[in-house]
DNA sequence: TTTACAAATCGTAATGATTACGATATGATG
DNA sequence: CATCATATCGTAATCATTACGATTTGTAAA
């Protein structure tokens, strides 16, 4: 997802496209990897753009909720990372730079079949290690 | 893994069995699903059996290191279950009551063959949803 | 079995991330 | 450009987790 499509999204669900969730949705943007809250508030700090964490934090859960952002849990804290909003796929994650590849691979037809009488409301597949270039 | 695997594998890494870690383990080894801190200090409580926070944790995390736990983030919690030391595997789990299931599927062969520059440290496969039990 | 001692636990204080709040500022709409 | 609901600010409160000095307890040797 692109900046314009994320403010786009906030607006379709009422919500207003302030200048701090456009610097928010900027580093995202620029970042493709997952990031953590405390990497987005150093980045704001370093700019001078001193931000509260309700703000912060606030949003992030906006964006999660709306569907700007994704989150996953690495090395025991959350990370973000711009949704994707192409075809159904799953990411191989660096553990170093939290950049991501994507992986075109999911099993989950097979496993339906084995699931009869459970309700599937959701799956996570993600491979971790070191890209090429952290390695 | 039972408890006397469990003790065994603790003692083989040079860790005394006391009573307050025979006593997390039997919570654990009854469950069958993933559990919270938050779960085992509530259980240890009705029992009368006061445990410091030091305890619950430092085990908690001991027991993760040596392989008798593994862990996982549900609905923004940290979970813990009993570790399965037979074949590899991936679960269902349910989002309610923290059963799991087994699934034999994964993808991992498959995954591999994309990811030719990449180190692989693991990986993650995990189903979501609810339980026949709990629907 | 007793002793000795390192390791484990206790009770509580400290930390760190996240959430909450009243006051102020700001984007969107007419 | 005036209005007002929404967003942000600065800071305080909360909650889970971690840390610490004092005390207790497994373990293994005597």
């Amino acid at each position: 997802m692109n900046i314009n499509e994320a403010i786009d999204l906030l607006k379709e669900n009422g919500y207003k496209a302030t200048g701090k969730r456009k610097d928010i949705l900027n580093y995202f943007a620029d970042s493709d990897g997952y990031r953590t809250a405390k990497d987005l508030i150093k980045f704001l700090e370093k700019k001078d753009d001193a931000v509260s964490f309700d703000t912060i934090y606030r949003n992030l859960h906006l964006y999660n909720e709306v569907g700007i952002l994704e989150t996953t849990e690495l090395n025991g804290e959350k990370h973000f990372r711009m949704n994707c909003t192409h075809h159904h796929h799953h990411h191989f994650i660096c553990n170093k730079c939290g950049k991501t590849k994507e992986i075109e691979v999911c099993p989950m037809d097979e496993v339906t079949r084995s699931l009869a009488n459970y309700e599937i409301d959701g799956h996570k597949f993600e491979i971790y290690g070191l890209c090429p270039t952290c390695q």
